[in-house]
DNA sequence: AGACAATAATTGACCAGTCAATTATTGTCG
DNA sequence: CGACAATAATTGACTGGTCAATTATTGTCT
C-alpha cells in the first residue's frame, strides 16, 4: 500500500530521515564511547569481525560488511599503520592477503565488546523485549525489500 | 532491560548491522533512480530542502541536515558547479550567505518529489499501516534515546 | 568610540566510502 | 603448452563527512 503522497512526504518525519538519523547518531554515540581507545566506530568493526575470525581477507570483510573492497584497502591501511593488523600474503594462492591481528592488536579487541554492548543496551533500555524484536523484524523486512528493487534494477539496466 | 550480551551480540542481526544496512540499501536505491537526473541522494535532499523554502542559508542547511557547516559549504562548491545553485551574501548581514536555486535548479526540482516518494513507497509496498507506523515511532524513540546519551556524554566531557 | 565576544562561512587536514582502471596471479580450455 | 578469462588486491579520482583553525562581520558593554 502507499505510505507517501508527494505532498505528505516532508519534514523530520520521513522514513528516510529517520533511517539517516539513526545511522548518524548510533555511530556518534559508538565514536563517543570508543574515544578512549583512540579508534572510531568502522575501525572498531573491522577489528572486531577478524578478531572473531568471522572474516580473514580482504574480499571477505568487503563482502561481510557489504563494502567496496577499496573501502577495506584503505581502512587496512590505516589499522596497519596503527600497528594494529598486519598483512601476510597468501602461501596457497599468492593474490590474496590473509589478515592477522598484531599482538598490539589481539590485545585490545576484546576489552571493546563490552563498550558497545553497553550502548545498544543503553539505547534500547526503554523499548520492551516485545518491540526490541519488532524493530529488528521491521529493519530486516526493509533491508530485504530495498535489495530486491536494488537488484531488480541493477538487473533490468544490464540489457 | 538488557537486550544485548557479549555473546549474543554478533552477526548481521544486530542492531548497529541493520540501522547501517537500511541506511546504506536506503541511499543506494535513491541513487538508482536518481541517475536519470545526474544527481546523488545527498544532493537531492540539499535541493528539496532549498525547493521547499525550508532553509536558506548555510547554517540553516547544516542545522535542519544535523550535519557540519563545512559539509554544506562543499556540497553548494558541487552544486553550484552544476549550475544549480546560486550564493548571495545577504545585505542585510554581510556574513551570511543567502542560497537561491537558479533557473536550472528550480526547473528540475518539483520533478524529483515523484521518484523519491516512488522508492519509500516500493519499499514499504508490505508494511500495513500500523507497522509502518510502528517503524516510524521506533526509531523515533531510538534517535531520542541516543541524542540524550550523547547531549550527557557531551556534557560530562566539558567538566 | 573602542575593545572584545559571538556568529557565519570558509579552508585545511583528515576519515570513510564509491567507481573505474591497473597489476599480479590463478584457472581453464583448445 | 599458450592464450585468455576470472579473481584478489590495489590505486586514482571523486563524493561526502568531521574537527580545528581562520576570516569577515556584527553585537555588546564600558
Amino acid at each position: 500500500m502507499n505510505h507517501y503522497t508527494a505532498e505528505r512526504f516532508q519534514g523530520t518525519d520521513t522514513l528516510g530521515h529517520l533511517v539517516a538519523q539513526s545511522h548518524l547518531s548510533l555511530r556518534t554515540r559508538l565514536d563517543q564511547v570508543l574515544v578512549p581507545y583512540e579508534l572510531t566506530a568502522a575501525q572498531w568493526i573491522v577489528l572486531r569481525k577478524l578478531g572473531r575470525g568471522e572474516h580473514r581477507t580482504v574480499t571477505e570483510l568487503a563482502c561481510g560488511l557489504n563494502q567496496d573492497a577499496a573501502a577495506i584497502t584503505r581502512m587496512l591501511d590505516r589499522l596497519e599503520a596503527k600497528g594494529l593488523v598486519r598483512r601476510v600474503r597468501s602461501a596457497s594462492d599468492r593474490r590474496v592477503v590473509e589478515l592477522q591481528l598484531t599482538e598490539a592488536g589481539a590485545a585490545l579487541t576484546p576489552s571493546l565488546a563490552e563498550p558497545a554492548v553497553q550502548v545498544m543496551n543503553e539505547v534500547l533500555d526503554d523499548f520492551s523485549q516485545e518491540e526490541c524484536e519488532q524493530l529488528h523484524a521491521l529493519l530486516r523486512r526493509l533491508i530485504d525489500n530495498l535489495q530486491h528493487s536494488i537488484e531488480a534494477h541493477d538487473a533490468q539496466s544490464q540489457s
